[in-house]
DNA sequence: CTGAAAGCGCTTACAG
DNA sequence: CTGAAAGCGCTTACAG
């Protein structure tokens, strides 16, 4: 496999390698019919297909982008990714997904990593552990969006969910039914990541909107593995929650399993809201009330930002912070 | 943000880029220990990233592999995707993950696209449809491995699931729970996809070696849009099959949509069996009985032997077609 | 122990 | 309308 240049191209052709350049980019302006066609056989002759990385060397771009997402496990993460792939695409962009499992020290090799592989501009959802890193790709004008958290006095743009209103909806959805005692469990609030303490914020401030008492015992923070024990705590109190937000895709799950493993009746027993429509919540039984986050519609939008800081070369530094709103979705679980 | 290269750090380390360079590739053998140093402050005080781009160009090597996956919507390749990132990672190579679509056009696109980007390598979950391009790159050498299913007549080494297998506990398990008139449904086989196929062989052979009659109508093939109608048909025969297979995890989403739809219960009215161990298996009511793929093992080994054959330069070509057992996870469903 | 020179495969002013 | 030459940022024999 002795791989095939633009000089064997130009050699077969008999014209110069800047002709054939010309030809590849297709700067037809001033070619000569026959030039275009010798180059066009020489090329078919020899099976060429120009090299891209050399290619990429010269115009200093790869159209590439790097995303590195904090955690893969996520279903709004997959889906997510999928949307700013397809973004990319249709703009004949590449995309490499980096897994950052929620550590610093890896989300900063993969920075670097991607940074030194070239990517034209990087799509974060950021662990908040790297300050000094997001603070260097500001200065040195590197094209970057924060996705799903923004990181608080780094002024990089981003695009998120509306997390209050997030759990606003799904608090006011159990008021209006009539549940008075509402619990919230989420993943670790330890490292500050926005949406959870956003959520937590719209917990709280829709609790006290309707005149509720809000009860400290109520809202529970705590990794996947503890969830159970949790679970078991807050089920345990004098005066036990009637219903529960789950804050992300995860407690959401562990949440059923408690309820199958206690035999609890949804909602009969336990009325249950889980942030982010996960793929079984229309056919479980009972099918689960859900907060939607518009996913795709999410993904798109970060894709697009960042294609347009690279475009412009990250000119226009306005610094944004797009909202995008979550949506109800009615079932049987409350 | 001037880019700081190599000749930078050459001129204020006051040595030459060839002693720069060597320094970079940990060639130390003769290198003065002031050399060393030297260079060593002058990367930190420029902040000097070597450009991977660059090395590539040179060294005919990306560290980078492509993976083509047929269609991104199964749970089965996301989490063998996922597997082949992490093997990659811990070998030092990049992934960049494409979505065919089933779509051969898009394949071609996809394969064309990352040899031009030079990657080292592919792994491809083919859809069939490439014939012509599969065997281009056997014949340039060119390190390919196909995985979840093959190609016929194409000798490309694959990494697959022991397919008839996984049919074959399915249907022994609900044999064993007594049922006789048992059913199966897979998406398409239009495309004669291996698992697809394999999979129904697996089914007639377990059913003919229990000595059941085997029964065309009750084995179906359709895209999940019309698995409705073809439950309603199947469902709706003289003799309806008490138990139903469903031949991945599309199928079985519909299959729940469909009994939940009809209030049927599971599994007195319908025993239910599904190939692909879905994340909600474990904590549907009734909890899923499924045959699970090892997909991280799958992927690790899709990655590895990949990885192997760009290492050895692909000269050892023995070709082989590698076979994982599944697993059945008897649950509740039947 | 270190440096000068060539080269990887392209693109891009510039000259004619 | 086309070609010669320089250059992108590295690596790698080779010479000394």
């Amino acid at each position: 496999m002795k791989t095939v240049t633009i000089s064997d191209v130009a050699a077969q052709a008999k014209v110069s390698k800047s002709t054939v350049s010309q030809f590849l980019n297709k700067r037809y302006d001033y070619m000569g019919d026959k030039t275009k066609q010798r180059i066009e056989r020489a090329i078919e002759e020899l099976g060429y297909q120009p090299n891209i990385v050399a290619r990429s060397l010269k115009q200093k771009s790869t159209r590439t982008i790097g995303v590195i997402v904090a955690n893969i496990l996520h279903n709004f993460t997959t889906e997510v990714t999928r949307a700013i792939e397809d973004a990319c695409i249709s703009a004949d962009y590449h995309t490499i997904i980096c897994n950052a499992d929620d550590d610093p020290e890896k989300e900063k090799h993969y920075i670097e990593m991607l940074r030194a592989k070239q990517v034209d501009g990087l799509i974060i959802f950021p662990t908040g552990g790297n300050r000094d890193l997001y603070k260097k790709m500001l200065k040195d004008r590197y094209p970057v969006i924060f996705l799903d958290r923004k990181v608080e006095d780094i002024s990089i743009s981003s695009v998120l969910l509306d997390n209050e209103m997030a759990a606003g909806l799904a608090i006011e959805h159990f008021i209006q039914k009539d549940y008075q005692r509402i619990g919230m469990i989420t993943t670790s609030i330890m490292h500050h990541i926005t949406p959870r303490l956003e959520r937590i914020k719209g917990y709280e401030k829709a609790i006290r909107r309707h005149g509720l008492p809000f009860i400290e015992d109520y809202v529970k923070s705590a990794e996947p593995t503890n969830i159970q024990q949790v679970l078991e705590d807050l089920l345990g109190l004098e005066e036990p929650p009637e219903a529960i937000l789950a804050g992300n895709d995860l407690v959401l799950i562990e949440l059923l399993k408690y309820v199958k493993q206690k035999n609890l009746r949804i909602p009969e027993e336990l009325a249950i809201i889980g942030i982010d429509d996960v793929s079984f919540a229309s056919f479980y039984t009972p099918a689960i009330t859900t907060v939607a986050q518009p996913t795709f519609e999410i993904g798109k939008m970060g894709a697009e930002a960042l294609l347009n800081k690279i475009r412009t070369k990250n000119t226009e530094n306005e610094l944004f912070h797009y909202r995008f709103e979550p949506c109800l979705m009615v079932r049987d679980s409350v």
